[in-house]
DNA sequence: CAGGGTATTGAACAGCTGTCCAGTAGCCCT
DNA sequence: AGGGCTACTGGACAGCTGTTCAATACCCTG
């Protein structure tokens, strides 16, 4: 007689679940988008049933937007902490845009550009987006305002600048995302041109944007 | 006793009813996007069953491949009849980045950055997406070269000044789409600000983009 | 070592999706 | 006028979705 295989259970404690769940949810997210990502992929990801998913998670878009949150939060306080401790204006501009901007197979981008496209459909997805967009341009304001003061470069407009610097970032990662035809390079050479343009400086002041895509995250 | 009402049967030419049926399909996309319209949806909007929609199309993604097309090529042909009429180089410029600019309330931005979203696992929406973000960066980049040739202003890039510029509509059409949190005037203003640094004119050479979302289509 | 608390299961549910197809009804041509 | 072609219907289908819940198996406490 075939013996049943009794299924491995495997008992945590709920604050590591949820953890986990998190993280086999982040991991789906990554491969499916927002959009895409289903309780069964989730559930199969960490090796766990779909009911035990709604036992950590009020819905399903709820633990999409925690994952989202998550991800986003993480992200900045990595840029935050690379650029936060450089006191020379300039310098850390140059680093805060390198940081932002796209690169070749970078998954963050990915995770941003699905939670765009699925935000007019999930609420608390597009407020944690908004939110986490907000709190990025004010890094960027603040660096601008800094160095203008400082007298590293001259930025008429901070709020201006922003808003061009990342909607072009944006763009360039929109593009890098859905065709992938984006040569790093070009990425790399065309922001040193447009925050050399916004500050008065040259390209050339801006080593770590012309890095872009050349070598392992300067980070 | 009760009539029996007999449903009404609208018989049409295959060729007008295959229009109807785009047509429907366009209203349809407009409001829930290319990922939420639904077979159903297209069937009630151009009041038809859902067996004919497949009578007339082979896959339901294809239908919405060819909306997407129909709705794209024609911005371009209404875009290209508006600019290849000018032959003075600068006014040309002007009225071409008018044209492309993010507009307040504008359904064609949605549409875009709809098919953007669903690309990636649409591989018709995606070769159309593509294909046709080609043919407007060539409409981009043979202004910019003819206005360098002619003297009328100095770009040094125009490949590089068309993905710039792109990307930067790009990107201000993603927060405009998504967020509804971006003031006209400050789009017009940023893509003035970009143009004029890419050309080596002054923001008040480009009138055109000025008054974006400050009346009418001037197309 | 017994018992309660609870993390976990997995089947069942209603509702949605795109697709299919046998049957129906209207137009055109002879 | 009548027969055939075909535009068209609408129900049925399998497969997916998020969500629910009684039953279960494990751990900790007493």
């Amino acid at each position: 007689m075939a013996s049943h295989a009794v299924p491995v259970r495997d008992r945590r404690a709920p604050e590591e679940r949820r953890a986990l769940l998190l993280e086999a949810a982040g991991a789906v997210v990554a491969v499916h988008g927002f959009d895409g990502a289903t309780v069964r992929d989730v559930a199969k990801q960490a090796n766990v049933s779909t009911g035990l998913v709604h036992h950590y998670f009020d819905s399903f878009p709820d633990l999409l937007a925690e994952v989202f949150a998550k991800e986003a939060e993480g992200e900045r306080d990595r840029l935050s902490a690379a650029t936060s401790a450089i006191s020379e204006p300039l310098e850390r501009l140059d680093k805060l845009v390198a940081l932002y901007a796209p690169r070749a197979d970078d998954p963050g981008w990915f995770i941003w550009f699905s939670a765009w496209s699925a935000a007019p459909r999930q609420p608390k997805l597009r407020a944690s987006a908004e939110r986490i967009h907000r709190e990025w341009s004010s890094e960027f304001e603040e660096a601008l305002r800094a160095g203008t003061e400082a007298g590293a470069f001259r930025c008429a407009d901070p709020r201006g600048t922003t808003r061009r610097l990342l909607s072009l970032m944006d763009g360039l990662a929109t593009q890098a995302v859905a065709t992938r035809s984006l040569q790093a390079a070009e990425v790399a050479h065309d922001i040193a041109i447009a925050v050399a343009a916004e500050t008065g400086l040259a390209p050339e002041d801006f080593p770590e944007v012309a890095r872009i895509g050349t070598g392992p995250l300067p980070g």
